[in-house]
DNA sequence: GCGACAG
DNA sequence: ATCTTGTCGC
C-alpha cells in the first residue's frame, strides 16, 4: 500500500556505475528542518544467514508518542549487491522498498541501520533512501564510517559533531550513560539535531533505539523461521 | 604506498 | 552482517 518514487534502477549496477548514480543523486539531498509534525516513526534493518544470498528484510513503525508498534512488514527476497563500504545502499535499499510496499501507514519519519550524509560522498544508505521515499529519513549506526569526533560526555544525551573535511556531517550521540555511543546524521528532508532528537525520543533504556532494534528483532525472528513473513 | 572501511 | 559462552564491570 504504501508506496514511493523509483528514481532510479537497481538491476544491472555495478560497482562503479553505484559511486557514479551516488554523485549524480547527492546534489538532491535536502538537509532542512522538519515541515510537519511527527507522529509515527519508522526503524528497518536485514538480516541474512552467513554465506548465503537470501536477505530478510523488515519494517517496524512505532507511535513517537507512546512506543507501541503499530505496523510491521517483513519480506524475504535474494541480494543482487555485495556489501561494499560506502555503497550499502544498494545491497539493502531494494528489499527494503519491497517490505515498505506491504505497509498499510506511510511513517511520519523513518530510521535507518546505517549513515545520513555521513558518508564520503554524503548520500549513505538513510540519505538514499529519502530520496526514493520522499519523506524525512535519518541514520543511527552503530560505528563510524567517515569522519572524525571528540568523545562526547559520559551521561545519556550528550553528543559531540562529527565533521569530515571541515563538514559537519553527524553526532556521536550518547544514547545510554557510560555506553558506547552511536552515530547519528541526516538523511534527507531532516537537520541534524531533530534526527538527534527523535532518537533520544526512541529510547527504552537500551543503546540502539526502539525502531532499529525492533526491526532488527522481526528480520531475526524472520530468518529463523519463527514468524511469517507477513 | 599504506591503512580504514555503515551492514 | 553472521558464527557463539562465558565473563568482566557498573
Amino acid at each position: 500500500m504504501a508506496h514511493y518514487q523509483p528514481i532510479h534502477d537497481w538491476t544491472a549496477v555495478t560497482p562503479a556505475e553505484a559511486v557514479a548514480l551516488q554523485q549524480q543523486l547527492r546534489s538532491q539531498i535536502r538537509i532542512q528542518p522538519l515541515t510537519e509534525p511527527v507522529r509515527t516513526i519508522a526503524g528497518c534493518d536485514i538480516s541474512f544467514n552467513k554465506y548465503e544470498e537470501t536477505v530478510y528484510a523488515g519494517i517496524v513503525v512505532l507511535d513517537l508518542e507512546t512506543l507501541d508498534t503499530i505496523e510491521e512488514a517483513g519480506v524475504v527476497s535474494t541480494a543482487t549487491f555485495p556489501y561494499v563500504p560506502g555503497l550499502l545502499s544498494f545491497r539493502e535499499i531494494p528489499s527494503l522498498l519491497e517490505a515498505w510496499q506491504k505497509l498499510t501507514i506511510e511513517p511520519d519519519v523513518v530510521m535507518f541501520d546505517g549513515q545520513g550524509i555521513a558518508h564520503p560522498r554524503r548520500i549513505g544508505i538513510a540519505s538514499h533512501g529519502g530520496l526514493f521515499l520522499n519523506r524525512p529519513t535519518f541514520g543511527c549506526a552503530k560505528s563510524v564510517l567517515v569522519g572524525k569526533y571528540e568523545e562526547p560526555a559520559p551521561e545519556r544525551g550528550s553528543w559531540s559533531p562529527m565533521t569530515h573535511y571541515r563538514d559537519v556531517i553527524g553526532a556521536a550521540l550518547r544514547t545510554k550513560n557510560k555506553v558506547n555511543p552511536v552515530y547519528v546524521s541526516p538523511g534527507h528532508l531532516i537537520d541534524l539535531e531533530t534526527a538527534v532528537a527523535l532518537t533520544l525520543a526512541c529510547d527504552k533504556g537500551y543503546r540502539i533505539p526502539e525502531p532499529t532494534r525492533r526491526a532488527h528483532n522481526l528480520v531475526n525472528a524472520l530468518r529463523r523461521g519463527e514468524r511469517p513473513a507477513s
